[in-house]
DNA sequence: CAGTTTCATTGGATGCCCCAACGATAACCA
DNA sequence: TGGTTATCGTTGGGGCATCCAATGAAACTG
């Protein structure tokens, strides 16, 4: 311990750390490019849910995303009034949202989709496609440990 | 396009999106771990960096850790309130606040460099000696894109 | 000596996450 | 059936981390 007085700093090397970093780096290349089409990550990543899963509560958007019920509140507003989704009640069960993407939301979320690919390409440039995918690979283990 | 109608996300495979969300699990555990010592995660950053450059300006450990001026204020204030680091006027420069690491400081942050390392086996818990050490190179990379 | 830069500090804004509550509705179960 | 429990959308509030702008003091530059 006394005898590695200078040594470079233990905790840029711990995994947490540079998780953090890269996840920083990626965050911001990532909302700068999605910028240019005025959308924020966490709405392009809603508006893609809304894409995949056709009409879906805001419940279950937000379970797949990851994101609180009160945001997800305020995230379908602005979807709604920039015309990307419509949220109507769901016959069945009149306490959901039935929210589902138009038909300028699937053309926004084909631009939007191509920005969010170019950045992750610049963010991992620095990587082979074999590491690239030996990193999704290692992350999608870390993100869920016991599944 | 059309005939993968309800592929899984593809926001989830993408790079930025599992490097945010490993992040937020190794913060958590991290987080909660140094908790125990009353420390949080910039404080414990900061207070081994102190330790690391010795005698420091607060815009140096700044630029170490990669954090705001305006931030670094108050982790001091709370390090120095805590009696773990030292905050004396540098002579040789004026402006400058030379922060320096007390007695107490060093038992704290072998304290809490033992829970990081604890917290980031626990985050890596999934994967092989041999895979961990991949993972941080290709962060690493990642991290330090011209590097 | 005048202009520029650095430093510590303050102020303000934003985004993400968590917890609590509410009215309406649905599902469950005895 | 009726009563309890759970879910849904929504509103409200708070904590925490990150970032940008500005300021006065001090140092550096030519």
């Amino acid at each position: 311990m006394a005898d590695t007085p200078y040594a470079p700093s233990r905790i840029r090397a711990l995994p947490s750390w540079l998780l953090g970093r890269a996840a920083a780096r990626g965050h911001r290349l990532v909302a700068e490019a999605l910028a240019t089409e005025g959308m924020r990550m966490m709405h392009h990543a809603v508006l893609s849910a809304v894409a995949e899963l056709g009409p879906v509560s805001q419940a279950e958007l937000g379970r797949t995303v990851g994101i609180d019920p009160k945001d997800m509140v305020a995230i379908v507003n602005d979807l709604q009034g920039d015309g990307l989704v419509t949220r109507t009640p769901d016959p069945k069960d009149r306490r959901k949202n039935a929210v589902e993407i138009s038909a300028e939301g699937q053309r926004r979320l084909r631009r939007t989709q191509r920005l969010g690919d170019a950045a992750n390409a610049e963010l991992t440039a620095a990587l082979s496609d074999e590491e690239r995918a030996q990193l999704i690979a290692l992350l999608t283990r870390i993100v869920a440990p016991g599944e």
